[in-house]
DNA sequence: TAATGTTATGTTATAATATTACATCTCCAG
DNA sequence: CTGGAGATGTAATATTATAACATAACATTA
């Protein structure tokens, strides 16, 4: 339940056992608190989700949930999906069509993702778009934002030291 | 080949048709300049875009394609937004899994967009994210950003007032 | 002009992503 | 218990996108 709050984290050297637990035990917390229901799926779907800062698609962990035994139609995958979005603790990558596990603790937060081309991690910071160029746009032309997309493509910093 | 560069055009009260033979005219010029082949399946695609500022799936031209006699398989569609993407004349919504055609005249802009949730326009901005809270947090960490996606979904100032 | 290389198009097939619809199960409130 | 709500299982299908290969159009130059 408590955890650090880092931006870019995936990026960063960091004990990522410990990460991953951290999250998922923050994630039970908030569904205790707030009487939502993580069931094994749900569960068993964040913590593929949380194996590494990778973003998944949702018939990369269909395969994996069949392995478990756990459902192997697509519905099963893009439901449970749908709930750790809908309560923030997933995020979809759109660029990818593929979704990554939550890094964060706010909830409610519109967050910013770094996608790395080369090795594929994801790594997740917190926008302020409403603060930014597009924000004043939005404002001053009276359109309101209820939700954003920003995802930057690039190199990390490891794939830049590596011949990229 | 002269253009007005407002912004967030879509949500403005303009002359369309002077609008979208601008966009057309300024293509042309561009692809005579550089040696780029604006080709009918191109030019056509590149038209049917502009006919609004509403994005289209590949599969939605394709059927105004195969109606014009031009090719009625998915890659015909395909490559011709690959080529218009590819030279700035189009943009693809990551959000929609479509497309739109570019409202500006620079090339090598790096375009933000507002998408009406309700009438499904499609504003285009510039957005300048290296100077924004995730380019900071790039540059402190070493990500170099090579592309971004920068996609807002809410309520364009016309669909506020008619009882969203 | 004819030969050649290059780019664009046409076409078939298939992959990858996502949703609809409906039956069944589980859990809890009453 | 029993009814209702939410979650899951499953089949079928829709939507978006690409791979692979054949042909056509166009340019260069012999
Ligand atoms: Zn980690
Ligand atoms: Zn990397
Ligand atoms: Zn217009
Ligand atoms: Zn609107």
């Amino acid at each position: 339940m408590t955890r650090t709050d880092p931006e870019a984290l995936a990026f960063a050297q960091h004990d990522h056992g410990a990460c991953a637990a951290d999250a998922l035990d923050y994630a039970r917390g908030v569904c205790e608190q707030q009487g939502l229901r993580l069931t094994p799926v749900r569960e068993r779907v964040l913590q593929l989700l949380l194996e590494s800062h990778n973003a998944l698609g949702a018939y990369d962990l269909l395969e994996k949930l069949k392995a478990d035994g756990l459902g192997s139609q697509p519905p099963v995958a893009y439901r449970a999906l749908e709930f750790l979005v809908a309560h923030g603790f997933a995020h979809k990558i759109e660029r990818l069509n593929a979704f990554v596990a939550c890094s964060r603790t706010h909830s409610g937060h519109s967050p910013a993702f770094m996608i790395c081309r080369q090795c594929h991690q994801v790594a997740e910071a917190h926008a302020t778009l409403a603060s930014g160029k597009l924000g004043q746009a939005a404002k001053s032309i009276g359109f309101k934002i209820e939700k954003t997309v920003i995802e930057a493509e690039g190199l990390c910093p490891a794939c830049q030291g590596s011949g990229a």
